[in-house]
DNA sequence: CAGATATTCTAGAGCAAGTTAGAAATTTTA
DNA sequence: TAAAATTTCTAACTTGCTCTAGAATATCTG
């Protein structure tokens, strides 16, 4: 789950893969799309294993060949967008910069990335899943939460962000990334670009520290 | 649903409310508000009826004596959100000022109205509902929508807010806001003044025009 | 083309949750 | 305290969805 891991193939019980094939592969992740787009809209139980079918022009009893049931399917979303978030932050993180610059990177780079290749799953609600999958889950969120509050403590140490606390930043900064996959769909000819120019006011622009010319101060 | 409504008494399909005596009010809205908090966490259909009566120590059939089935309660609770939503709106719209302070008094009283009467239902999912109350819904929601971005247009011409999109600012400070609802329960000791000090910074600060270049406070 | 493998289907079993009916318990009223 | 009204319970019915078994179809390989 650090980022390197194989691409959400063992199920965490124990299940081996299903898919032999290596067409398979290509369908297993078009499946893992429909199901995160659905279920963001419709909700865990509501997304029915007939309708994520459907998207696909399947029956339900299809999806059974590519996953032993419906927890682990939605088990693999999960563990496929935060895959895609980590990516994204380790890459956008490791080219530098001050915080503040880091953390822009990162906002853009997201939604260009969804924009490719689909909303990343609506992570809030994962009530449905056993008591290990939370974990695993939860695991992994924290870490990368950990991670974007280093991006805004270095930002407020180098002086380009302004004080604030990290972890409450954090929060809302998720908020306003979480709700996108909701109304952005709903909304006609939105753009990365006007997407980034209204984040860069609500968002950035306060986070920026332009009291700066000395060092930051804690 | 313009705010002197009959405080969700009515449900939309023509049946009568099954409250008869003083005293069931009072249940009745604690009903609303348990289901709300269960559902925030849980999703509309993990939240059974069976939690939501255990939550007030009923058992699930308890629950038919006030509402005719779980739709018209879950109904009955975005409803109720969206009047309190409302009627912070329209109370700290009322005392005048410049846009960017309307705005801070509004999200500010949010948070206090939320942190007194229980949490506002997450908006985003409503597959549930039926055709008509879905619209009356969205009708209701998409009419406060409007007033927010009015008060960002009315903070532009009046000078105080930065320009911007005022339709997907508005969105980006909702997806803020009802993330809260997820995260604020599992932290410790959270007060509406840190919150309202880290949406100062990341939601408000930006938001404000200080392109005048005079003395006026960062 | 034939056999093997991979993929999808039909049909239905099993289960969990919403719902109902009517009986019990509680509270109110006189 | 007794009758009436209100509120909640028990127990069973109903529905819709997950998941299984095994047959049917498509795809691959030699």
């Amino acid at each position: 789950m650090t980022g390197e891991d194989e691409t959400a193939t063992a199920t965490p019980d124990g299940h081996k893969p299903l898919s032999h094939s290596p067409k398979s592969a290509k369908k297993r992740d078009a499946i893992l799309r429909a199901a995160t787009e659905i279920i963001n809209v419709k909700g865990y139980a509501l997304a029915t294993m007939t309708e994520i079918a459907a998207a696909l022009d399947l029956r339900d009893a299809a999806l059974y060949y590519y996953f032993p049931n419906k927890q682990a399917l939605v088990f693999a979303c999960h563990q496929s967008s935060l895959e895609r978030f980590e990516r994204v932050l380790s890459e956008t993180n490791q080219d530098g910069g001050a915080g503040f610059e880091r953390l822009e990177r990162f906002l853009r780079a997201l939604l260009v990335e969804s924009a490719r290749n689909g909303p990343l799953l609506y992570f809030g609600d994962r009530s449905y899943l056993d008591e290990d999958q939370r974990h695993a889950i939860a695991a992994c969120s924290e870490h990368l939460t950990r991670r974007l509050e280093r991006i805004i403590q270095d930002g407020m140490d180098d002086g380009s962000i302004t004080p604030c606390e990290s972890s409450l930043v954090v929060q809302l900064l998720l908020g306003m990334l979480i709700w996108l996959a909701k109304w952005v769909p709903t909304v006609e000819g939105v753009t990365v670009d006007r997407l980034m120019a209204a984040i860069g006011v609500v968002g950035l622009r306060g986070l920026k520290n332009d009291a700066a010319g000395l060092h930051g101060r804690a």
